[in-house]
DNA sequence: ATAGGGTTAG
C-alpha cells in the first residue's frame, strides 16, 4: 500500500487497521499506525480512535490519552466513539472512578451525547465489579433518557446477572426483551446456557437450545464448548463426547477449547493418560494446536494423580512446543511436590525455577501452597522467612494467606504467634472469614483453651459470620477431646437445629469414648441424641 | 456506499 502512487486512501487504510483489530493484533496495528505517521500518511478521527482502541487492548490507557491530546493537538474532534473506547479502556483497567469522572464530565461540558455503546460499556463495568442493582438502575434510566437498550445492552446485562448466580433473573430479561421486539442472539443464548450449566439445569438448558432453534439461531462453537466444559465438569464424560460428535455431524469444528474442556473432563475422573491421548491422537489428527491450558490440564492432572514426574516431563516439554508456563503451571508443579512430600525438590523449583524468572508474577496462590507445603513439614521458620520474602517483593496478602499461616503456626506449638496474627488481622484491613475463625477455633481446642474456643464462636456470629457445620463439628470434638461432653450434647443440638450434621470424623470420636467409657452417663445420652 | 467503540466458552 505505501507503494502505491497515488496512495491508497484513508478509508483503506483504516480497513487494514480494523481487519488487524478483528484479529486482535493489537500490536501490528500500532506499529502500522505509526509507520504510517512517520510516512505522513494521512489519518482522522476514525484511525486515531482505532490506534486509541489498540493502546486500550495492549492495557496502555496512558498512551491512549496521549494520543487523544495529540488527537485534539491536531485539531481533530474525539467523537463519542473514541470516548466509549476510552471509558472501556479504564474499566478493563480497573480504574473505575476515572471513566466515572471522565464520562461525568463529558456530559457536563457537552462534548458528546452519551448514546447506546457508552451505557452498554458503563453497564458492563459495573456488572464485572458486582454492583449489579446499580447495573440495572442504569439500564432502566438510558431507557427513560430515550436511550434504547439494543440486543448487545440485554446480552450484557443477563451475562452479568448469570455471573452474579441470578439465573431467574436472567431469564426473566431474555423474556422482556423479546416481548420488545429485541431479538436475541446467539451470545444472549450462550450466557444463559452457561449460567444454567453452573447450576446443573439441564432441562431448562435443554429447552433454550431448542427455542435457539425454533428462532432459527444456531448454536456456535462457542455454545458447544460451553456444553462440552460443563459435561465434562459433571463427570458426564459420554455427554461430553456426545456433544463433540454432534457438532461435528452439524459442520461445526471443535477447536482448541472444546479439546481442552474435554481433557479436563477426563483428568477430572483421573483419566489423566485418555486425556493425553486426546492431545496426542484427536487434536494432533484434526489440525488443532494446543496452547499454555491445554498442558496446564495436563499437568494438574497428573500432579493430581500425584505423578509428578509426568507432569514435569511435560513441563519441560513447553519450550519445544514453542510455549510459555503461566503462573499457574509453576503454581500447579510446586503443590505438586508439597503434595507428595517432597519439599526439597519443591523449594528447589520455587528458589531456582519461579524465583529467577522475572516475567513471572508470583500470586497470593504461591504464597499459600509455599505456606501450606511448608508448615505441614513443620518448616515454620522456613515459611516465616518466605513469607517475608512475599511481602518485600510487594505481594498483598489476602485473607486465605493468613489463614494457612494460622493455621500452620497452631499444627506446630505456636498458638500464641497464631493468635496475635489474627487479632491484629482488622489492622491490616482484613476480616476473618468462616474458615479462619474455624481454624482458630481449632487451634485453641488442640491446646485446651475451650473457653477461648467457645468466646471466638460466640464473637464470630456477633461480628456477622455465622458457623458453618465445619465449625459446629470442630467446636463439638473440642469439647469432646476436654471431656465436656455436655458442652458437646448442647452444641449438638444447636448444630441440627441449624441443619447441620456430624461429620464422619466427630461421629467416630464420639464411638472411641463411648467404647473406652461405656458406662459414663453424659455419653450414653449423646449416644442416644447421636442415634436419633 | 466504503472506516472506528459495547456482549459469550476452557
Amino acid at each position: 500500500m505505501l507503494h502505491r502512487k497515488p496512495l491508497p486512501s484513508v478509508y483503506q487504510f483504516a480497513q487494514l487497521l480494523a481487519a488487524l483489530v478483528k484479529m486482535k493484533r493489537y500490536s501490528v496495528a500500532v506499529s502500522l499506525f505509526r509507520d504510517m505517521c512517520v510516512k505522513s500518511i494521512p489519518v482522522n478521527i476514525v484511525t486515531l480512535s482505532t490506534a486509541i482502541n489498540c493502546f486500550c487492548h495492549l492495557n496502555r490507557v496512558d498512551y491512549a490519552f496521549s494520543l487523544l491530546a495529540g488527537t485534539i493537538k491536531r485539531g481533530f474532534h474525539p467523537d463519542v466513539v473514541t470516548y466509549n473506547t476510552l471509558i472501556r479502556g479504564l474499566i478493563s483497567q480497573d480504574n473505575p472512578a476515572e471513566a466515572q469522572l471522565l464520562f461525568t464530565n463529558l456530559i457536563r461540558f457537552k462534548l458528546i451525547q452519551p448514546d447506546v455503546v457508552t451505557y452498554t460499556t458503563i453497564i458492563n463495568g459495573l456488572c464485572k465489579r458486582a454492583h449489579a442493582s446499580t447495573a440495572v438502575t442504569l439500564f432502566r434510566y438510558m431507557d427513560k433518557k430515550g436511550c434504547k437498550p439494543n440486543t448487545v445492552t440485554y446480552s450484557t446485562l443477563i451475562d452479568c446477572l448469570c455471573k452474579l448466580r441470578l439465573v431467574d433473573q436472567a431469564l426473566g430479561l431474555l423474556h422482556e426483551m423479546t416481548k420488545k421486539g429485541i431479538t436475541p442472539n446467539v451470545i444472549t443464548y450462550n450466557s444463559l446456557i452457561q449460567g444454567l450449566c453452573d447450576f446443573n439445569r439441564w432441562q431448562d438448558v435443554n429447552q433454550l437450545l431448542s427455542e435457539m432453534n425454533t428462532r432459527n439461531i444456531s448454536p456456535s462453537v462457542h455454545t458447544f464448548n460451553i456444553l462440552v466444559d460443563a459435561y465434562g465438569k459433571e463427570g458426564m464424560i459420554n455427554d461430553a463426547e456426545d456433544v463433540i460428535e454432534f457438532m461435528i455431524q452439524r459442520g461445526q469444528h471443535p477447536d482448541v477449547v472444546t479439546y481442552s474442556a474435554l481433557m479436563d473432563g477426563y483428568c477430572l475422573r483421573g483419566e489423566v493418560d485418555k486425556a493425553l491421548a486426546v492431545l496426542e491422537t484427536t487434536m494432533k489428527k484434526r489440525g488443532i494446536v494446543p496452547n499454555i491450558r491445554t498442558y496446564n490440564i495436563l499437568i494438574n492432572g497428573y500432579c493430581k494423580k500425584l505423578k509428578v514426574d509426568r507432569a514435569v516431563d511435560l513441563f519441560q516439554q513447553l519450550p519445544r512446543e514453542g510455549l510459555s508456563p503461566t503462573i499457574y503451571t509453576y503454581n500447579t508443579i510446586l503443590q505438586g511436590y508439597f503434595l507428595t512430600g517432597r519439599h526439597v525438590e519443591a523449594r528447589n523449583f520455587f528458589d531456582e525455577k519461579m524465583m529467577l524468572n522475572k516475567a513471572l508474577t508470583l500470586n497470593n496462590i504461591t504464597c499459600s501452597i509455599l505456606l501450606n507445603g511448608l508448615c505441614q513439614n513443620r518448616f515454620v521458620v522456613e515459611a516465616l522467612s518466605f513469607f517475608d520474602t512475599m511481602l518485600s517483593a510487594g505481594l498483598i496478602p489476602d485473607i486465605c494467606i493468613y489463614g494457612t499461616l494460622i493455621d500452620g503456626l497452631s499444627k506446630n506449638g505456636h498458638l500464641e504467634k497464631a493468635r496475635s496474627l489474627f487479632d491484629n488481622l482488622p489492622l491490616k484491613g482484613l476480616r476473618p472469614n468462616v474458615k479462619t475463625y474455624t481454624m482458630m477455633i481449632q487451634a485453641y481446642c488442640h491446646d485446651g483453651l475451650l473457653n477461648d474456643a467457645n468466646e471466638l464462636f460466640l464473637k464470630m456470629e456477633a461480628n456477622g459470620c455465622l458457623p458453618n457445620d465445619v465449625t459446629y463439628n470442630t467446636l463439638i470434638r473440642g469439647f469432646f477431646h476436654n471431656k465436656k461432653y455436655n458442652e458437646a450434647g448442647v452444641l449438638m443440638d444447636e448444630m441440627c437445629a441449624r441443619g447441620f450434621s456430624a461429620d464422619a470424623s466427630t461421629a467416630s470420636a464420639l464411638l472411641d469414648l463411648l467404647k473406652s467409657q461405656e458406662q459414663n452417663p453424659a455419653l450414653l445420652a449423646l449416644r442416644k441424641k447421636f442415634l436419633t
